[in-house]
DNA sequence: TGTCACTATCGACGCATGTCGATGTCCTGC
DNA sequence: GCAGGACATCGACATGCGTCGATAGTGACA
């Protein structure tokens, strides 16, 4: 993984990174119709409404969820492409040692002749 | 997803969200034999060998890499239950609006008499 | 028009984190 | 025993982040 792609996950990992938003999503997800507004989401949670307002714009920046006004209310609803784009990430990593003999190597960088 | 359940994948999603942190176990799974040791890892860097340690330290207390020591050399290596936890995380999530035809759902806490 | 409810923004505070230089620890080879 | 290399730890610094109270913006309703 170059420096670059790495730049590309890391955002939403840190947009998840958070145990206040990653049951902001699950709640998104698992509640009615698959969207929530603020007014659905603070009552799980022991914070005031600015700071759950503050966890809801990392995680629409970060792409994850989607934001829609009607009247008074916010909804907020996944964006499946953020959350595929994760599991693509974690898919393709431990496939490289699933059952290999692991042989062991020599170090390359300070070279071998220790 | 309750507090406790966030809880146990946070560390691990923390763990994860920075650059170095990502390319690190990148790296790792990547090398020959799914191990590494930080003289192998640290060119890869502009980073001082202390912050690379540092960095590896963050991911071996997170679960999410192995490590042994082998005469002078500290060799890290990849944990599958780690990233198998990370994969079933993304892959249960995503299930829950493939193609819902989403029903806009009047919110429940503020009560519908507004 | 005035009032109320829902949500976002702002400014501030304290804590966590990434990075560095200096140093310590452990192993190898002479 | 001594020198040197690989890696970890420590202390310090700057920055980022989570949280709050106060406040602003906006739509609904009487």
């Amino acid at each position: 993984m170059t420096a670059e792609q790495a730049a590309q996950v890391v955002p939403l990992l840190k947009a998840l990174a958070d145990p206040v938003r990653i049951r902001l999503l699950s709640l998104v997800l698992s509640h009615e119709g698959g969207e929530a507004c603020v007014c659905d989401l603070q009552p799980s949670f022991d914070l005031t409404q600015p700071t759950i307002s503050h966890h809801l714009k990392v995680l629409h920046e970060a792409g994850l969820l989607h934001r829609e006004k009607r009247g008074v209310w916010v909804y907020y609803r996944a964006r499946p492409e953020a959350l595929e784009a994760m599991t693509q990430l974690f898919a393709a990593a431990p496939s490289a040692t699933p059952a290999t003999p692991v042989t062991p190597a020599a170090p390359t960088a300070a070279g071998a002749g220790a």
